[in-house]
DNA sequence: GACTGTAGTAATCGACTGATAACATGTCAA
DNA sequence: TTGACATGTTATCAGTCGATTACTACAGTC
């Protein structure tokens, strides 16, 4: 009941701090935008000074970019876990290893805003690798084409509902209701329970 | 070969205006998101100045909200057109002309962009309803909850290609090549030609 | 052919933001 | 202990942007 609250200014190493702020950013940067996204919004949810966001990274644009990579390795080590699991099917178990990464705030809607960026000179090249790293993953694993393409369709309206905070819906919009139903017929508490909602600050 | 081109300033009617530069907005808001776009930038698109964006619609909000409007009449208007038609299955046929919805620059981005904005207290709500309005549509015209899924995650992942201005590595990576080849077994061409470059200002 | 309402612009401003510079503080080896 | 480097902050600035104000000019009407 002492010692590690927030009031603790605990000083650490580089890499810690940068750890620390890449999650911080994931979350700022997903509910937020990249442009949306200041880099004081950042460095107050990682309980730092601005300046020294700025410094460690050398820009918003590479602390975004180190978030981006961030945001697909936890992606690919989740796509590992699926692949390495029994039981179910495979696709199944990828899915629900997509589903939850969800415990990593902003990650889904990180890749959202970065997968929207194609036009940024810097940010759209990095994001265009990402999303091919994808299909060759799930191409190497034995994916045919059109179960790549599901598999990935899937992924992307899960997006959509995270980023619209459609789960604010349930329960009080009927359509909102019947889709999570028709969406995840297995994993709907469980996405309900960890979507991120509305009122949270990011 | 006289009268109309760019250095002719005409007057219109403020109905025509707006039209105008609710089409200028889709295409830039598109390319560059609801907080990278100045209304600036929508201005010089439309051949306005910066402060009559403004006056025409009370605000850089207000004026979103417009263009989210219009881009969901077409969309809308679009899947009309696509249960009216002949043919193959109504899944083709609305597909197609969701793919045929390309030839309004933005429009595409710019809902995804909307889908992204949940958390924003004015355009989150408005957003979500448009879903679930396009959810409602499809139960409406006799899409099972599996098929309407089915057809929202294959837009959502149309969405992401656009965005993501994949278009541009099809023919030079490998991996994005057989993506557009899997995703477009008949449509391939035609998004190609009508997909949104890099290059492009918006 | 002046009157009047609507279309449209130029000038400007306050708030915000990413970045830089200068400074402060903690930690560890010898 | 003390120096020296890495961690971290305060102060500040130059550029940008949405919005407001004040002004101009065109078009239809009587």
């Amino acid at each position: 009941m002492a010692g590690d609250d927030a009031s603790t200014k605990k000083r650490l190493s580089s890499e810690e701090r940068r750890a620390q702020i890449i999650l911080a950013a994931l979350a700022v940067f997903g509910a937020k935008g990249y442009v949306g996204t200041t880099t004081d919004d950042i460095a107050r949810a990682a309980e730092v000074s601005q300046p020294y966001v700025v410094r460690l990274f050398g820009s918003k644009e590479q602390l975004f970019l180190a978030a981006l990579d961030e945001a697909l390795a936890l992606l690919f080590a989740a796509f590992e876990r699926g692949v390495a699991s029994g039981d179910e099917a495979i696709e199944a178990r990828m899915g629900h290893e997509y589903i939850g990464l969800l415990h990593v705030r902003g990650l889904h809607q990180t890749l959202s805003h970065a997968f929207l960026l194609g036009s940024h000179p810097v940010i759209g090249p990095r994001a265009r690798d990402g999303f091919a790293r994808v299909w060759e993953y799930l191409r190497g694993i034995g994916f045919e084409p059109e179960h790549a393409q599901e598999f990935l369709a899937q992924g992307m309206l899960l997006n959509t509902m995270i980023g619209l905070r459609l789960a604010d819906g349930h329960g009080e919009d009927p359509r909102i209701t019947e889709m999570f139903t028709a969406c995840f017929p297995t994993e709907k508490a469980t996405v309900l329970q960890l979507a991120p909602r509305v009122d949270e600050p990011w």
